[in-house]
DNA sequence: ACGTTACGAGTCTGACCCGTATCGTATTTC
DNA sequence: GAAATACGATACGGGTCAGACTCGTAACGT
């Protein structure tokens, strides 16, 4: 499904083509009504036609239903990937860890916690967010295994532990405002040096 | 609302009184349906009523709505919050770590995760949740300021991120699944040993 | 006994929605 | 120009649900 827009050896069939603004309308619709609060079950095709000034045939015309259209949008909204620079490990970290729930897209920050219940609940939904966050992860390990090699992280260290050490405290905070009275600007390097350095006294 | 059973000094109104059973059915059913995977707002007033073998009318006589209804429901499930021994600090932070996401109730489990979206839409979720969770954040604190008068932590740490530290970890992995591959168990006393010392390497 | 109130079960109206079909119109290829 | 396909709009049947209401019955006080 939404293979559309299939540019090679275009066999150009007769008729009027799908117009590539409806297409750009129906996402940006799905993605606006989510960020304005409407959950994901309760959002309708019909307000989407409404919203995108497009006739709901058109939507059923190119997707079977309201998952296939969400699993495109969504798609659609998982924006890139933070590069560390690679100088400094500890740089790096930080660098990653502010990107936790920090997407392109101001939308996503509104929508993420929308996911949570539906990522529970399906195994396909399930695997799509594990597809979405697991390159994320192999970029963190990786500057973590950096560390390692570079003698300044203990060779004997839990690297996935780690992982959750300096990703848990960022999504609390950013997808469930854990905490409303801490800082969500200075937390990455806050969180990354209190990792570092441990908290027991020496 | 929701002030039922106000025993005190009952001017006992005449009629049959409310029966208790079904309070509890409702209450039941509500928790029951949600931790079999209904979303809140795929939740019907008329799905709970046949589940609790209740008729609609006996819900609203009690309940304004369903808002009215998931409210007292939710606060019956919290549960009661762990108690740490006070012995060892770092023993006590286990339990504390091992306890965050886990309520006497095996529904908790299945039904927090619908309460994301939730709690970031109404205030009044929201504050719900911050009642619920507070109380916690406070017995851990007050772990760590011992830690922190007894020598054993440096007095210069944060407390509010060191918390968030140790939560963080384990409510993405609980409630998100962050990282199918992890060890679930074994995970409070590993995240709490590598808070405790750190990574850098010495 | 009698009034009062709650009970389970059911009905009814008005929303809202899905997914399909059908308008008249617009845009493309042959 | 003709055939084909898309378009926005709208109507349709089928479905779910909220809330208010009505039954006959059950449990309580006086």
């Amino acid at each position: 499904m939404a293979d559309m827009t299939s540019t090679a050896d275009a066999p150009r069939s007769p008729g009027r083509p799908r117009s590539i603004r409806a297409d750009e309308a129906i996402i940006e619709a799905t993605l606006d009504l989510l960020a304005e609060g409407s959950t994901i079950e309760a959002l309708s095709i019909e307000a989407i036609a409404t919203r995108a000034g497009v006739g709901k045939a058109t939507i059923y015309r190119r997707w079977a239903g309201k998952d296939a259209l969400l699993l495109d949008a969504l798609r659609r909204l998982k924006g890139v990937m933070a590069q560390p620079a690679g100088h400094s490990v500890r740089d790096d970290l930080v660098l990653l860890v502010g990107a936790i729930g920090k997407n392109v897209d101001p939308r996503a920050a509104k929508i993420m916690p929308c996911l949570v219940p539906a990522v529970n609940r399906s195994a396909d939904q399930f695997q799509l967010y594990q597809n979405i966050i697991s390159p994320r992860r192999q970029l963190m390990r990786e500057v973590l295994r950096r560390g390692i090699d570079e003698g300044m992280f203990r060779a004997d260290i839990d690297v996935e532990v780690t992982m959750a050490l300096l990703t848990g405290p960022m999504l609390i905070q950013r997808v469930l405002q854990w905490n409303p009275d801490l800082d969500e600007q200075s937390l990455p390097e806050r969180v990354v040096d209190a990792v570092l350095e441990g908290i027991r006294a020496r």
